[in-house]
DNA sequence: AGAATACATAAGTCTGTGCTTATGTATTGG
DNA sequence: CCAATACATAAGCACAGACTTATGTATTCT
């Protein structure tokens, strides 16, 4: 079963934009703030919620601490989506697009 | 991007439950609570959020109200998954069945 | 060593959400 | 037509969660 934390971790806003920011390369968590009005303790809590649900993993170095996108969050739900391949309808697009990056 | 409501009602693991007994085929309003220790309004409420996220339509029939899985909500989450394919592990093997299923 | 920096944690507040009970609205069956 | 059934909606409550301010803990720089 899914983990209950995964959905509820992007359930956030916010914590989507964090991740988001993530994908495009690994980041410390003063460099995920800039530019985005949040407070230092936020940013912190948030991290530790995605990290709790795994879709983030740390890695401390030096005084900062640096923030990636952990793949077995990803894996996570793509595995709840293949629970209901049945319901998929062929023409959606994004799907095709979804099924061509992965064979290649 | 992704709509903010598809992930919040995800996130209730009551909710998850209903989506997936849904996916089995679908059932009205009376026959999801069976067997699910849930109240009537409590079930008329989640199916409020399953349907305003776009993870569930409904179809009147009668005094009876049909719901079933709308394919256009796990479509939002494989466009939201998509994005961040470069994370994807190829040895993954629930991935591997993904795509499998879908190239067919 | 001491100040500054990077981050985490604690505690309190406020809003959102999931439940309850009560009632409303269709639809059907006798 | 009227009672029963199926479901939705309203209002109130209790708890979870996202923020704040304040403080703690490492690490680095001079």
């Amino acid at each position: 079963m899914i983990g209950n934390d995964i959905f509820k971790a992007l359930a956030d806003p916010t914590r989507r934009a964090i991740f988001e920011k993530l994908a495009a390369g690994q980041m410390n968590a003063s460099a995920l703030r800039s530019g985005m009005e949040i407070s230092q303790p936020a940013m912190s809590q948030h991290l530790a919620v995605l990290r709790g649900a795994g879709l983030v993993r740390e890695e401390r170095q030096g005084r900062y601490v640096n923030y990636e996108v952990d793949p077995a969050g990803l894996a996570q739900i793509a595995q709840w989506l293949s629970k209901y391949r049945a319901y998929w309808p062929q023409q959606i697009e994004a799907l095709k697009d979804l099924l061509r990056e992965m064979d290649t």
